[in-house]
RNA sequence: GGGCCGGUGGUCUAGCCCGGUUAUGACGUCGCUCUCACACAGCGAAGGUCGGGAGUUCGAAUCUCCCCCGGCCCA
């Protein structure tokens, strides 16, 4: 099937269609491994968004993206190929990192295959990785244009530092995780009073104390305000300063404000413009400050100064607490605040008017727009960009040999550059006009710089100007709510940064995976299991009707592999009902006033049912329209429709014209129609399948979605849940005596209203003599219908 | 501590925004049944008073307030 469809072209975009565009700027899935069933949902979800918007006479462009950058890769080079990043050659790293995403990228786009993901074509012509030197240079480019903009600057301040991954990283991709520790209660002298009480729980930051905060309002250190107080072990003379900031009922209520212990630390030394003094040192040990515990490890110094404290009488108090640890969101190691030189985007400015686009744009579910404001409101610092790995995209500047002042490229035509093994396209220093030659920058852009500009690059943004002037503006976001702040927030930013506009038209914000328990999946719970195993067991399909089936949009869905098996005996259902169908020709188009009453009826419910899923396929929430057509499809359809209209579709006792019977045969055809392009964009196999060999062999995936046609109306779907009722007497009836169902009945009486449906009806349950309303003799079974007070008569057969 | 989302039969879900007779559907369970597409089926049955409390109302799962629980994000 999906070779057909890509040898048929089924998907490929066409930028000179005269159809509105349509982009989706799909996740670039990170390489790391084979997928999980979050992504296999995720991705399959997505596809169903792009299907749909296909099918309402969209031009789509869905290209397939990978995203190669970043730091994820080289942990992984580094541990399964027992290398240190720092200290090996660096075009040789970035060789042994290409290979292993090579080989991961093999296995996620089959997985996207066997998906049935529709992307405009899986070829390289048209398909886009990040570490592509266009990519690349499309990255460089754009931070080209905001340097020149005036929105790039170089800073020496102190910035979440991971020791694992040896680089800065912005807070954006810090997370916190709960865990014990221990808070240490320590003796400050003061002079002439006694020591003040301090807990903490970083001792090892005792050298870089600056200061010890009280709060204003605390009785018991009244008087020890203004004074000075000396740090324990080194003999530092710091102030005691009156601050909110100090929680009265934490500990003591003093504590010691260092610099850089935190967040609330670094604040602190700015507001009261305390001198830092660096603890800790990037690669992990106490700096010289630390005197006799300098180049010690974090912890040993710890261990060595809590030792001596004890030994001095200066810790009197030791008690569990529980920390808040920021980690690093891709290692999960411990950060900590670290000074150094590192260059910053501007973006506290960008706020206001972000908030502006947070308000006005389109989100599917409309609610999660606020995950984007409540992050906007929380932006205080400035983005740091620069990091200290390899495999990213280099920074593209150069250092003057002469004035040491950094030089960018033009811009122009993008062009990717490599500054740490190239000479740079300039030979003259601007500021300087030497000419000694420049020194190449080594350092490489978060990977969000990168990723923060896929919809502008799926767009043609920076190589191809004519495409970008078609497609901006038709872009559409879809993605996780869990990475809001990050990639969705940054391609607002940077979007407006250079060109003043929202990026997106829609943005469509989904939940997460969990497990049974409700649970987020990972692999070190160990409940996540490989999702490819169940799509082979149940079928793609299966996969990704249950994806939309599950949960409504933005809403956590449970994985559970009972649920995904149900879901794959409503593909086989389908399947079944169209078999029966396809037994049938499909006649010539018959008026719809010229179908009989009943085969009317039946247009009418499936048009009701078209009615009831648009709005919700028009958000992109595939939810309840899933739930809705499986319903429809099985309860109505296949249990009450089929069966009523078999005895005129066979017509064997020739009971029924011609006429009637081909008009059973096309309202058949014609709903089923109708549902397999409904489904087309959940279920494409099956449904493409089915639409083949019974009514195109083009297939059905260029077709338009079904629309609310007008003219099928029927009054008659006013009376349906009285001809369902009906129907469930006559079962109920002949099961209660002991009859077979195709046993035949000498007479019944049944509402007037079902009047239209009479002979159908004679012929479903074989009913020799079908009466309306009341009968009028004695002798007949009152049967009472289920959940209601109507009853039908039916005589017995006398046997 | 703040924000957001949620708490409906054994499990999961609809309904709640725009309050009104017996609360939707699925999975599971239990009976019965080969009825010319389907036993990955059909028919039928049992099972919930909607997290707790108070209030508004003739009437609340649906509105208001308080509380409890869970998840996510943030301080």
């Amino acid at each position: 099937m999906l070779d057909l469809w890509f040898k048929e072209n089924t998907y490929a975009f066409n930028p000179e269609s005269e159809k509105p565009f349509y982009t989706v700027d799909t996740p670039p899935p990170y390489l790391s491994g084979p997928m999980h069933v979050g992504q296999v949902i995720h991705y399959t979800q997505i596809d169903i968004n792009a299907r749909f918007r296909r099918m309402q006479g969209l031009e789509v462009n869905f290209p397939l993206g990978i995203d190669r950058n970043g730091l994820p890769v080289e942990v992984r080079v580094e541990r399964e190929l027992g290398l240190k990043m720092h200290e090996t050659p660096r075009a040789h790293f970035l060789e042994k990192c290409k290979e292993t995403l090579d080989q991961d990228e093999e296995i996620v786009v089959q997985g996207f295959k066997r998906l049935g993901i529709g992307f405009n074509t899986y070829e390289e012509e048209g398909s886009y990785r990040t570490d592509s030197p266009r990519y690349r240079a499309v990255t460089q480019a754009t931070f080209i244009e905001i340097w020149n903009k005036g929105l790039v600057y170089r800073d020496y301040r102190p910035n979440n530092w991971c020791f694992d991954c040896g680089t800065t990283i912005a807070d954006a991709e810090v997370e916190y995780s709960e865990r014990p520790t221990t808070l240490y209660y320590l003796y400050f002298n003061v002079d002439e009073k006694d020591p003040i009480k301090i807990a903490t729980t970083r001792p090892e930051l005792l050298c870089a104390c600056g200061a010890v905060f009280i709060h204003p309002d605390d009785a018991r250190y009244r008087e020890y305000t203004g004074k000075r107080a000396k740090v324990p072990l080194f003999d530092l003379d710091v102030p005691i300063i009156e601050s909110t900031t100090a929680q009265m009922e934490f500990g003591t209520g003093a504590l010691m404000v260092c610099s850089y212990g935190d967040q609330a630390d670094i604040m602190a030394f700015r507001d009261f413009a305390l001198k830092p003094i660096a603890a800790i040192s990037p690669d992990g040990t106490m700096t010289d400050a630390a005197g006799e515990y300098s180049g010690m490890r974090i912890e040993d110094a710890r261990k060595e100064i809590i030792k001596d404290l004890k030994e001095k009488g200066l810790l009197y108090k030791e008690e569990a607490s529980v920390q808040r640890v920021p980690l690093c969101w891709r290692s999960k190691t411990p950060i900590e605040f670290i000074a150094m030189e590192e260059y910053y985007i501007k973006q506290t400015d960008f706020v206001e008017d972000l908030l502006e686009i947070a308000r006005d744009g389109t989100f599917f579910p409309s609610h999660h727009r606020q995950v984007l404001i409540d992050w906007l409101n929380r932006v205080t610092v400035d983005w740091p960009v620069s990091r200290r790995r390899y495999y990213g995209t280099e920074l593209p500047i150069w250092y003057c040999n002469s004035c040491n002042e950094p030089v960018l490229p033009e811009p122009g035509e993008p062009r990717y550059y490599q500054p740490w093994r190239e000479d740079p396209p300039f030979s003259k220093c601007p500021n300087c006009k030497s000419d000694e030659g420049f020194t190449g920058e080594v350092r490489t852009f978060d990977t969000w710089m990168d990723s923060s500009i896929s919809g502008l690059y799926v767009a043609g943004y920076g190589y191809n100007d004519n495409l970008f002037k078609k497609l901006f503006g038709s872009v559409m976001r879809p993605q996780g709510k869990d990475i809001v702040r990050t990639w969705l927030y940054y391609s607002l930013l940077r979007t407006y940064q250079l060109l003043e506009k929202p990026a997106f038209r829609e943005m469509w914000i989904s939940g997460h995976v969990v497990d049974e328990k409700g649970e987020t999946m990972s692999k070190s719970k160990g409940n996540s299991p490989p999702p490819m195993p169940f799509v082979e067991k149940y079928g793609a399909d299966a996969m990704r009707f249950f994806g939309v089936m599950e949960a409504g949009l933005g809403s956590d869905i449970r994985f559970a592999e009972d649920r995904l098996a149900g879901v794959s005996k409503f593909i086989t259902k389908l399947w079944n009902v169209a078999r029966f169908i396809s037994m049938f020709p499909v006649p010539e188009r018959i008026d719809f006033k010229n179908l009989t009453p009943v085969d009317q009826w039946i247009l009418a419910e499936t048009n009701q049912l078209i009615e009831k899923i648009l709005p919700d396929c028009d958000v992109l929430d595939f939810h309840r329209p899933s739930m809705e057509i499986r319903g429809f499809t099985w309860n109505l359809f296949a249990d009450h429709i089929i069966e009523m209209l078999k005895g005129r579709c066979f017509n064997t006792e020739g009971g029924f014209s011609r006429e009637e019977q081909e008009s059973a045969w096309f309202a058949f055809h014609e709903a089923l129609n109708v549902l397999l392009k409904a489904l087309a964009p959940i279920t494409p196999y099956i449904t493409d399948k089915i639409y083949r060999e019974l009514y195109d062999k083009k297939g059905i995936h260029g077709e338009l979605y079904p629309s609310v046609q007008n003219e099928w109306k029927s009054k008659l779907t006013e009376h349906t849940d009285m001809l369902l009722k009906t129907n469930s007497g006559f079962w109920k009836f002949k099961r209660e005596n002991e009859l077979s169902l195709r046993q035949g009945l000498p007479e019944a009486w049944i509402s007037k209203d079902l009047k239209p449906w009479a002979r159908d009806l004679q012929a479903m349950h074989g009913i020799e003599k079908l009466n309306l309303g009341e009968p009028t003799e004695e002798g007949l079974v009152k049967v009472t219908l289920p959940e209601s007070e109507d009853v039908i008569f039916i005589r017995a057969p006398s046997s």
